[in-house]
DNA sequence: CGGAGGAATGTAACGGGTTACATTTTTTTA
DNA sequence: TAAAAAAATGTAACCCGTTACATTCCTCCG
């Protein structure tokens, strides 16, 4: 394998011409610079990108910590995370974390191993907390995003959905059918997202004068399994709910499953709605009530913004809300 | 940041020492790793992975090519690298190509670069392919492996499924129940995996005595959308199948709602098979006859084939076939 | 023509580990 | 107890670009 020294003696040149000819082609003539590049050529010379980035102590990848590789909203934002590195000439390193803590701090860990520059974090949980890298930082704060799932009192720049409004018009598209007990099917008791959206669908409870009784929650772990499982506890118990909010769709998938085979018709006896609108949504059957979330913007803010502090661009810490859209199919209907 | 040589002067050793002690313990006394611990511990010592890299040439990283994140069966088979090569002490760097040679082309640079040490490739297509690298790796052969969908006279290791004899499987099934007029939606024109399914599909109707038809033939492109559209076609044709064979899941869900959309019950009316059994397979309505392919390990086998190589555990190149699993739900049944 | 100033190029230090080889210390053997 | 062997440790070269600083070469002006 050719070095720059190779290519430096084959063009008759020092090293230094060489390195400026590739990096910064208007400090050589156009002479010399014609020649290193055809020793370039004629070495099949290739930088060692290990002794760039160790000597330039930056490494132009981006991790991004990912709770589960599998689920198709992650899917798209991790696209849309690509979609903005690559134009900026970053690589992304994509993490499959399964949301242990342990697995995050090592994947962290590489921001101070000088293998990553920053961190894109798609879960509400910081992987530097405790960690005494403060001081390593400008401004005390390592490079970190936090996006989709967000920190309370988030000391990051962070991009969300405005959960608490968009859980709200769900909850208000079901009341206005005629809806008056509404089950959910919950996410992870202690995700912000989930109390978030709990609280949406209260304020649209209240907002209707409908009381909330705690006892048509019902947890899940937005896998569809969960869903299938906690429409089975919904639906057996008395005067079960009329309506499903789900808060992801693949629990949304399975809570429709088992109420037909409950003997049950959605949406003429139960309502079901989603969260998140994935591909499959529109193909369930019955199509699926959901949420729609710009979740290749989410990914694509998250990059810009950690990019963008990486280079110094920025100032402050940007909160970022993103829009949310209810698409009304046809899994929700008018109570019976 | 502290470096080694802080720490060697803490110690009061030499900085070969702390390598040593950190890297091979058993090669210093007892009383000297003590003393090099401690002075880690004290200077807050974390190596800079980027020096270490570089000057051992090795990253511990893989590079793996999937081309489209957002499948669910490849999720499956990214667990099952992952799993696998953290074991080894290895990371994962997952590439999103969209299957486009180019992109492909370029992350598998990153092994010449020295940014990564071998690369799992989910798609047949050779990255290094008239790129002259031969010369730079042992036997002339880079770092790779193949899985899923191999290439044919594959010069690398690789793993696939038999996907003919499955293939095979799936169509003898939909023969037994009578039917004799099998519509296939298939994958990409120039995809062996396509070509391999369909040669199983010819065996099973030529064991069958059922004349091949060619225009019973669809192409689809893996997603639902085609799916969908594949079946418009077929269902609304003169003579149309008994049954449809889908070359994956998603395009058996979306074919299973045009269907419906046609008026039509599946499977009394007509009968869809899948392939992959990805999670939303046993949720569709009804749940999917499909084969199941044991995609992580996939995945756990493509990774350990690429270690051992790397770690020169490996001498041949070898070819592995993982079995498949006919899995017969409510999709399929008897012809009318 | 001498000198200022800028462009082009060269020299060599540097980054932070690893490791071959040299040297010192300890243990074993005769 | 001396010599040989083994273990522990130290020295310094090395990996390969980047870049601060030094030097050389032009160009232009008074």
């Amino acid at each position: 394998m050719s070095n720059i020294r190779t290519v430096a003696r084959l063009a008759g040149v020092s090293v230094a011409t060489v390195s400026r000819a590739l990096a910064k082609p208007d400090l050589v003539s156009p002479r010399t610079r014609k020649k290193v590049l055809a020793a370039v050529e004629a070495a099949g010379y290739k930088p060692n990108l290990m002794a760039v980035q160790f000597r330039s102590r930056r490494t132009r990848n981006l991790v991004v910590l990912v709770p589960v590789i599998a689920n198709p909203f992650f899917s798209r934002v991790i696209t849309g995370i690509q979609g903005c590195a690559r134009e900026a000439g970053y690589q992304v390193l994509l993490c499959n974390t399964q949301g242990r803590e342990e697995t995050e701090r090592e994947y962290a860990r590489m921001v101070q191993n000088f293998q990553a520059d920053g961190v894109i974090q798609l879960r509400a949980f910081d992987p530097f907390a405790d960690s005494g890298v403060g001081s390593d930082f400008p401004g005390g704060l390592p490079p970190l995003v936090n996006a989709c799932e967000v920190m309370d009192d988030c000391r990051y720049p962070s991009v969300k959905l405005d959960n608490r409004a968009a859980a709200r018009a769900m909850t208000d598209h079901l009341v206005r059918l005629g809806h008056r007990r509404i089950g959910v099917i919950k996410g992870p008791q202690r995700s912000p997202l989930t109390r978030d959206r709990i609280a949406g669908y209260r304020d649209a409870l209240d907002a209707a004068g409908i009381i909330y009784d705690e006892t048509l929650l019902c947890p899940g772990d937005f896998t569809l399994q969960s869903g299938h499982r906690a429409a089975g506890t919904l639906i057996t118990r008395d005067n079960p709910p009329s309506a499903i909010f789900c808060e992801n769709d693949e629990m949304a998938i399975g809570a429709i499953q088992r109420i037909k085979q409950g003997g049950l018709r959605v949406p003429e006896d139960i309502s079901v709605a989603g969260f998140d609108d994935i591909a499959f949504a529109s193909y369930s059957d019955p199509p699926l009530t959901t949420i729609a979330q710009p979740a290749e913007e989410f990914g694509a803010t998250a990059a810009r913004l950690l990019i963008d502090q990486l280079e110094g661009r920025q100032q402050g810490v940007t909160h970022s809300v993103l829009p949310y859209d209810l698409v009304v199919r046809d899994s929700t209907g008018p109570v019976r």
